[in-house]
DNA sequence: ATGCACCCTGAAGTCACTATAGGGTCAAGC
DNA sequence: GCTTGACCCTATAGTGACTTCAGGGTGCAT
């Protein structure tokens, strides 16, 4: 299997693929007679874990540690849900960010009056002197 | 008012004010003999403009646009609310993905049997066998 | 022989800063 | 007058997770 192969199996662009072998995600394969990069099944699994991993928002450095954390079947259960369970708390508190955000850019663009910058709600509580209006 | 002054009376980082510098979106201040920088009440305003639309999530870009817009008093306001409106529908997806994220880890984490990664739920649902379980 | 899709490496670009190295300025205190 | 410490300066590199680019090699069909 080729890179490109293992990136259409995976969802993964090639440039990404050898990046995640430059950062030693994943093993670097074999090499055929052309310097082609030569994947087995192995890869294939091990790419489609970072890939899901990643789709759920974990960064890489929180993937080679669920991957460490795999690799020995032995290993408590306790530190994968560690990394769960934070990564979830970081996701509550962009939700909470994000949710204010979007309601002050509303409240802002529903009392935009216009039709001029010069009546403009949303610049008036950008600018310094609409300080009152925000 | 030298750039320490105005980083504080704007919560903006010495480092970030000379950023915006080189970037062009505040405007060079005069130097003194010592080759300090000394702004004017306009930087200040300016700077404040650019915080608060930041601290919105709009991006150096827009921010950009939006200092364009608000430069011309007789400009259509119009303008203003299209970028603040893809702004609320670009947060409006982040929300979502984020929620469903959310939901997912949530799941997996409550499906958790453990004790060890052999019975881990959230590390199978990461490999490709459990995709089963996913 | 030509075209095209695919592969290779190494380096630079993205975003919005942040940090670091290596210096200069200025007022206060001894 | 000398040091200490807070502030200022420039230029450069680092962050995360890729993406893009330059410049080339490979393999197969026409």
């Amino acid at each position: 299997m080729k890179i490109g192969d293992l990136g259409r199996a995976t969802g993964t662009s090639v440039e990404t693929i050898r990046f995640y072998e430059a950062e030693r995600l994943l093993p670097a394969p074999a090499r055929n007679s052309a310097n082609y990069r030569v994947y087995e099944l192995a890869h294939l699994e091990r790419l489609s874990f970072i890939k899901r991993s990643r789709d759920l928002g974990f960064t890489l450095d929180q993937v080679r540690e669920l991957l460490r954390l795999a690799d020995d079947p032995g290993n408590s259960c306790a530190g994968v849900d560690v990394i769960t369970a934070r990564h979830v708390a970081a996701i509550d508190r962009k939700l909470a960010d994000l949710a204010a955000l979007r309601s002050e850019l509303v409240r802002r663009l529903d009392s935009c009056q216009g039709p001029t910058i010069a009546d403009c709600r949303i610049i008036e509580a950008l600018s310094p002197k609409g300080e009152a209006a925000g």
